[in-house]
DNA sequence: CACGTAATAGAATATATATTCTTTTATGGT
DNA sequence: ACCATAAAAGAATATATATTCTATTACGTG
């Protein structure tokens, strides 16, 4: 079997998430990464081909890990009340996963992904891709009427929940008590104008 | 008097400016400041003594010139929905000079700060605080009552039209309709809980 | 119309860091 | 116990790019 590995890929991935969203990507170098995972540069080249790759795997992960969440609760909401719901993930999630919020948040995508082997890519993609549909598909469900629908409901559950969360990322934690602010900023967002 | 330059400082700034909000300050290399510049790379250390100092003199004149706007407002500012209007000045920022939204909006301050000249930094610092102290003025007047309203002022004039717009940006210009939902969701931010 | 000056111009150098290579070490199977 | 294997370990190399250096050029002035 081999030597036994010190850490495991999954380790090596979290490492690199936490040097990524306390510098930033651009400082995240391989021996910063290294030395936060406690191995040698060259073991980090016996899991990843290459740096740009582990970055834009750090990136796909944390998008992951947040869609996962959102998508389900976006798609099962019958009412605007419930889509308010769905923008309450983003602080959430900034508590529960700091450095993958502050990684999706106070970084931009490019960084991450413009080296990235193709194959990542195309995941990322495939991500984003799906983020707009299902906005899109709760706008044509949720807000009929409105012709500009899809952009409102994306300022609504995502762009507002983000910047209510960057107010306090990268150095805190969103407190608790801005949960009811961005639902009622969000419910506001989406009612305006129907009023 | 010597031989003419063939650009000014400030263009050289601009330059630096628009290369940093296309690609990131990490990506802002001094030879692609000059190709954009329409300079040889040698003619950029007679303007600026670095790098570093360039990128964060890009951040800091970025930063005055959205202050400029959003201190005036917001000091004047009696009632809350005059605050309000303080919210409507970020995506009029980002149509009416998108390099320097996308430098602010989307890339993290220390990619410009972090090595930069200690003038500079404190320059940088100087105006932070400027800003925390508008909105911590601003909670004080105009929310009186509220124990967090430092919080929720900064999330409602700062964070949603930041996340607002940056739904939008970097490729395009937050269109005119989002005008009225930033203002719907940041007074509701700012009257939540009161009620 | 030379002369001094300040900028252009781009080649040369220094430095940081991603990647590769070689050696060493720890485990499981025989 | 010995062997094959897979990883650790870190030194060596390659590369990208910030910075410095050495000319060259264009303008105002006496």
């Amino acid at each position: 079997m081999g030597r036994p590995a010190h850490i495991t890929d999954e380790d090596l991935l979290n490492a690199a998430m936490r040097v990524a969203a306390r510098h930033g990507p651009a400082r995240a170098s391989v021996a910063a990464i290294a030395k936060e995972a406690g191995v040698p540069v060259g073991s980090v080249y016996h899991r990843v081909p290459s740096r740009s790759a582990l970055l834009a795997d750090c990136w796909v992960k944390a998008a992951e890990r947040f869609a996962a969440g959102f998508f389900n609760r976006l798609e099962q909401a019958k009412s605007l009340d419930e889509a308010v719901e769905a923008a309450l993930l983003t602080p959430r999630f900034a508590r529960e996963d700091h450095a993958a919020a502050v990684l999706l948040l106070a970084s931009r995508r490019e960084d991450f992904l413009d080296e990235a082997p193709e194959e990542t890519k195309n995941r990322a993609s495939a991500l984003t891709r799906d983020l707009q549909k299902n906005i899109a598909d709760a706008a044509k469900r949720l807000l009929p009427a409105d012709p500009k629908g899809r952009e409102r409901m994306a300022v609504a559950l995502i762009g507002i929940p983000y910047g209510a969360v960057r107010v306090f990322l990268p150095q805190a934690v969103p407190p608790a008590e801005i949960d009811a602010v961005i639902a009622a900023a969000a419910r506001a967002a989406l009612l305006s104008g129907t009023a």
